[in-house]
DNA sequence: TATGAATGAGGATTCATTCAT
DNA sequence: AATGAATGAATCCTCATTCAT
């Protein structure tokens, strides 16, 4: 007797997630082009046959990886714009989530990292981390702005200011790729008091 | 006949910093592990055949690389140390020298990242960026406590304000990477101003 | 419970008739190598696991098709030798036959051609289409001997006149696998004309 | 010191040949699907990376050959039309012509024979060999018309009677390929009587 | 009987490196 | 010094076959 659709279905999820789950932390060591398919099979605990069961290629994988990062960084930023609080608030919330984020999981941030910066990964890829970096700094410019009207946040082209928090970020999940992470990973306020008036002293 | 001999030497010298000049664009863009030795022998204009002539491996031309690349970044720092201005004039010229760095020859900042984020890349590489890492730190945390003890720097754990200036550069090479450079950098004042008391305002 | 036994025997053998017939088509089409499980499964729309049930590899599933074939061939022509009339006419109720069954089953032929024609079949297949061979040359040899005999068929070497409608019916093969079928498939009555003494005019 | 431009190009062209050479065997043999490149490599005394010096992929080595033999194909009924010989003289030299092929390299034939009946070929393959299909029957049906003008070739629907050719002509490749290639193929003379009125008696 | 998840051996392709010229 | 022909180990991907359900 063949098992039941719902079964089949949900198994299929599970092994994708744990494929992807694996991937990402692989990816992210070894970078897109050094990771060999069967170190992917390997982490998950599964052999390179089932992986091409689930996924098509390697850049399917990797991509799947971005796209999903990508999703989740613009949901983010726009639940933080529609806040029902004052903008700094949403700032520190948002930054609040950004760095958990990056405790749980900083793998998906190398792989989403790599994306933007290596032209050795899928075309794909680089489409959806562009997307990323364009939504972010679209959504991260009205924050600021909007802060900038109350007063809660520093004069200055907001442009600049927004691509200063970007940067800011990437510096950190390369310095989190590198070391333990619960160590260098900042407190949210340390980052909160760049941005307000005043805020370092 | 020594003339020649020196002579020899020089062009040696002179044709293989032509090939890690080109290299390092196309390492920066694709990845050690992505780039193909065909694709830096085009980059350099020469042959495969030649560049084995100069250097003996992939490995060999990335390594050396990083080193250069180490070796200029520690003296710099060094050098910034030595200065017999103020500490915050030192922090400052210090900055001021990394971003013109920054600015000339951003692909071996990015040669560098890799090295230090990621495990595909020779041994030999990893250990000249951890090197680094290291005694950049070091060379910046005095630096730090030198400028706290004059008050010229804000307080804090020395160490964690040495961290985030490294964390700043890090971003600012990755930065630097996606977009058209002059574009991104910041000026040297404002990320002065981050680190002297009463800064942000 | 043995009506129960022998009605699972029927459809066991109808369901092996059914999936033999899909592996034909898609064997014409795509030859034994370039052929995947999966696709006779798909064609008999049933899954590789049940395909499984009834043979026991996709060797077997050719070398059936083509014994198969085979075996009916020979009996073709053993009873074109049997039957009571004159030879001229037992070839002509022979070609036929053949051409009837062209028309019906064009890719029955078309997987004995390969077996014949390919290196890269398993070793029973290409065993029966030798056997095949063999035997048409055989029994067409006693035909065309028996009609000379009566001086119904054109003189000369029998061999060579049995090899040239061996190898007449092979090109009606390759040229139905090529082409709608009803449009190339001569009419009988062309093809006897070349054997009888004065035929072609 | 570099080999000079022409000895290397010489290089370059005596082994597309020798390989080109090698693979008709090997494809004639075991199919397009069922040759390994390293069967090819290995029957051209050479190394699998070399041969990816040459060719692009497997398809290439495949759509080469059969365009070749397209391109000869054509060329030689061509210059069979422009013959300044009655028609039957032209198709007689048409026959030795193509015979003597088939007996000095029958495997082009059959490398032919796959691009026109399998699917598992490659596409850019299918299409030259559909191209010489439509090709010969165009030419061939000059010729023919030709003939029947001035009585030399039997009547009938010229079509047809093409068709009859090139259908015996596939059936003689099929048998080369399956015997000892000199036994089995007819005298030219055999196949132009079939063609020319009161030929068969 | 029926399904499709799971495995791994096999085959196409790439590329660092060597070497004859 | 200079070139690119030559090699083969390494890697992606496919697919026959097995097996739990």
């Amino acid at each position: 007797m063949p098992r039941s659709q719902e079964a089949n279905h949900a198994i299929r999820e599970e092994r994708k997630a744990e494929i992807l789950a694996a991937a990402a932390v692989v990816f992210a060591h070894q970078g897109y082009v050094g990771t060999r398919i069967s170190d992917i099979a390997d982490a998950a605990k599964t052999s390179k046959g089932l992986l091409y069961h689930y996924f098509t290629s390697k850049e399917e994988v990797f991509t799947a990886l971005v796209e999903r990062a990508s999703r989740g960084v613009l949901q983010l930023i726009g639940r933080a714009i529609d806040l029902p609080v004052p903008p700094v608030e949403r700032l520190r919330w948002l930054i609040e989530q950004e760095l958990a984020g990056l405790g749980d999981d900083p793998h998906i941030f190398m792989v989403v990292l790599q994306a933007m910066m290596s032209e050795a990964v899928p075309a794909s890829a680089r489409r959806a981390a562009e997307e990323l970096v364009a939504g972010t700094q679209k959504l991260m410019l009205q924050l600021v702005v909007a802060g900038q009207a109350e007063g809660q946040i520093v004069e200055g082209d907001p442009l600049e200011i927004a691509t200063l928090f970007g940067t800011w970020l990437q510096g950190l999940a390369v310095g989190a790729a590198m070391r333990p992470l619960a160590a260098s990973l900042p407190r949210a306020e340390s980052l909160v008091r760049l941005f307000v008036p005043g805020g370092a002293r």
